[in-house]
DNA sequence: TATGAATGAGGCTTCATTCAT
DNA sequence: CATGAATGAAGCCTCATTCAT
C-alpha cells in the first residue's frame, strides 16, 4: 500500500458534497473556492488537485443531478404497475426530493442560470427535460394502450406535465414556506380529473 | 412634471431596457456595466446618474416584471366572463409573451437565480407567486360560486396551476425549441379535463 | 475636448518605459505587475488599459527593440560612405546603445529567453538577426564590388560578424565592469585586418 | 565512498540531467518540479530528496556548465601545438557542442537570464565569461611569443573573441536553422585574416 | 449632466515546498 | 528513502464603482 493512501473517489465526492451545500446556501455566483474548501476542511488549494475549476464544480453538480433524475425515469419507465400509477410514483418522489434533501435541491436554480448560455455550456438541463418528457410521452403511450386515457394527447402533453412539476418545484425553491410533498396529490389529481366537475 | 423630468425618467428606462436586452442575452451573471452602455448608447459612468448598482439594475428588471405581471393578474382578476375562462386567457397571456418578446423573457432565470437568496434580495419571487396563487385560488373560489368545479379543491391547487405555467415557461426558456404559444391549449385542457378517458 | 482628456498613446508608452525598467533592473521573470504600476505611478489596474498582459508588456519591449534595431539597419545599408565604413560606424552604433542607455538594454537577455520558445512565441530575436545577416551580407557585397574584401566570404561571415556585435554585448550586460563602448575599435580591428602579423 | 553514497550521487545526476532536458525544452520559467520529476520517472517530493529547490537545480546545471568550459579552457591552455592553433581548436569544440548535444545547451539563455540579476545570483556567467577571457588573453600572450601576432593586441581583443563564440552561439540557439559548427571556420577565419583584401 | 480614465479590492488559479505515511 | 496529497502564499487579471474634468 502506498504511503499516505487517499481515496481519490470518496474525496471527490467530499468535495463535490461540499460544494453543493454551500452552492445550495449562497448560490452559485456568491460561492468562493475558499467556501467549498472551508466546508470540505481542506485548503483552498486542494480543492484543484480534484476538480480544474470552479465551474467543472457546477457541472459535476449537474452530472449528480443528471444521475438521480435518470434513476427516477428508470423506475418510472421500467417499473410495474399501470403507467398512470407509475406517472404518479414519478411525481412523488421528485417532490420528496425536495422534502428530503432539501438544502441539495436549492442549486436547481443555479443550474437553469447556467444552462441558460445555449451553446457551449456544461449544464444542460434542455437535454434533461427532453429525457423527462421522453419518459412521459413513453408512459402516456403506455397508459393509452391500457385504455385509460382520453383522445387526442400528444407532445406537448409531456410537456405541460413536465412543467407542472418543474414549475411546483420552483415554487417550493423560491418559497420555503410551500409544503412540497403535499402538492403530488393535487398534482396526480388535476392530471386524472382535471377541475372541472364531471358532467351529471 | 417638467420636460426634464420626463427625459430623466425616460432615460431611466433606456437605461433598463439596455439591460434587460444585455441580461437576456448573457445572463446577469455574466453582464458587465460596460455592456450595459454600450448597448444604450451611453459612457459607462452615466449608469451610474440613473441607476446605484448592477443589482439595482436587476431589481429595476424585477419590478417591470413585477408591473407586468400585476396587469396580468388585474385583468384576470377583474375581467369579465366566466372565472375559468379567464383563467384560460391568463394561462395564454403569460405564455404569449414568451413568443411575442422571447428574449426579455430570459431574464426570468436570473431572477429565480437571485431570488433564491433569501432574506435581504431584492428580487422577491416568492411574493409574485404568492400573488399568482392568490389571484387563482380567487378564480377557484369565483368558479365554484359558478359551480364548475368539482369539490375539495383548495390553495395547493392554486399552487399547482402556477407551477404548471411557469413550468412550461422554465422548460420553453432552457430550451428555445420548444412552441410556448401552443402550450397553452394543452395546459387549459389537462386543468379542466385530465388526462383521464371520461367514465362512460 | 472631452473629458479628463489623456494622450493614450503617451501613456502607453509611459508605461511601457515604466515596465522596462523594471524588467532591466529585476528581470522578466521577477517582475510584477504591481512593480511596473508603482514604477509608472499608477494603479496596478490601469495597467491592463494599456496592455492586454504581462507578456504583452514584453512584446512591447521587443517592438521597440526591433524598431530601433530597423533604424540602425536602415542607416548601414542607405548611408553614405564605403560599406566598410558603415559597417564599422554600425558597430559603433549598436555598442554606444549600451553606454548611453545600459538600464533598458539589459531587457536583452529577457528578450533572448522569451524567444527560444520557438513557436507562438511573441519575441522573435530570430527574425532580428535574420534581418541583422541580410544587412551585413549586403555590405559585404557593397563592399566586394568596392574591391575591398577578400574572396570566399559568404553568408557564414555575416553570421559571424553579427555574432561578434552580439557575444560582446552579452558580456557587457552580464559583467557591467566591461567598457561596451572600447570594444567597437578592437572588433572592427579584428574583422577587418585578423589577428595575424601580416606577412613580410 | 559506500555504495549508498554512489547511488546518491547517480540519482542526483539522473536528475539534473532530468531537469536541464526540461529547461532546455521549455525554458526555466515553464518549467515545473513535476515536469522535472516526470522526466527523472520519480516522485515530485523526491527531487527535494536531492536538491533543496527549483533554483539550485538551474544552479546545479550552472555547475555542469562551468565544469565543461572549465575543461575547454584547461585543453586550450595546456594542449600542445601553437597557441593559435589552440584558440582555432577551442572554437571548434565550443561550438561543436551546439551539434552535438544540442537540446542541453539551449539551457544558456536561462543561465543569461538567471546571472543578470547581479548580487546573490546563483549563476555567475561574469565569472566564466571572465575565465575565458583569462584564457585567450594568455592564448594570445603565448602567440605573440610565437611571433605570429600583429603588435597592439590587448584585453579587449580577448573579450571581442570571446563574444564571437557566444554571438554565434546566442544566434544558433535562437536560430536553431542555423549550422552552428559551419560557423567555426568562418569564425577562425576572420580572427586570422580578417576581412580585407591583403594588400598586394 | 456626461464622460471614461483610474482605482483597488477581490477571485481564481498555480505551484514550490512540506510532511505524514 | 520514496511518495504524492496537502498546503497556502502569491500573482494575474477583472470589473464595479468613483471622480476629475
Amino acid at each position: 500500500m502506498s504511503p499516505r493512501t487517499v481515496d481519490k473517489a470518496a474525496r471527490r465526492k467530499e468535495i463535490l458534497t461540499a460544494a453543493v451545500r454551500v452552492f445550495a446556501r449562497k448560490g452559485f455566483a456568491a460561492t468562493r473556492i475558499d467556501d467549498i474548501a472551508a466546508e470540505a476542511g481542506i485548503a483552498k488549494g486542494s480543492v484543484y488537485l480534484y476538480y480544474d475549476s470552479r465551474d467543472a464544480l457546477l457541472e459535476a453538480a449537474f452530472e449528480g443531478y443528471r444521475t438521480m433524475s435518470a434513476a427516477i425515469f428508470d423506475r418510472a419507465l421500467n417499473g410495474r404497475g399501470p403507467a398512470l400509477e407509475r406517472l404518479a410514483e414519478m411525481v412523488r418522489e421528485v417532490l420528496g426530493v425536495l422534502t428530503a434533501r432539501r438544502e441539495p435541491a436549492r442549486i436547481m436554480v443555479d443550474l437553469w442560470a447556467a444552462s441558460r448560455d445555449a451553446e457551449g455550456s456544461l449544464v444542460d438541463m434542455a437535454a434533461v427535460y427532453g429525457d423527462a418528457r421522453a419518459v412521459i410521452t413513453e408512459l402516456l403511450r403506455q397508459a393509452a394502450k391500457e385504455g385509460v386515457l382520453r383522445e387526442g394527447l400528444d407532445e406537448r402533453h409531456a410537456t405541460v406535465i413536465v412543467g407542472t412539476i418543474e414549475g411546483c418545484l420552483l415554487q417550493c425553491l423560491v418559497d420555503p414556506g410551500l409544503p412540497a410533498a403535499e402538492l403530488a396529490e393535487p398534482i396526480i389529481q388535476i392530471f386524472l380529473e382535471g377541475l372541472r366537475r364531471p358532467a351529471a
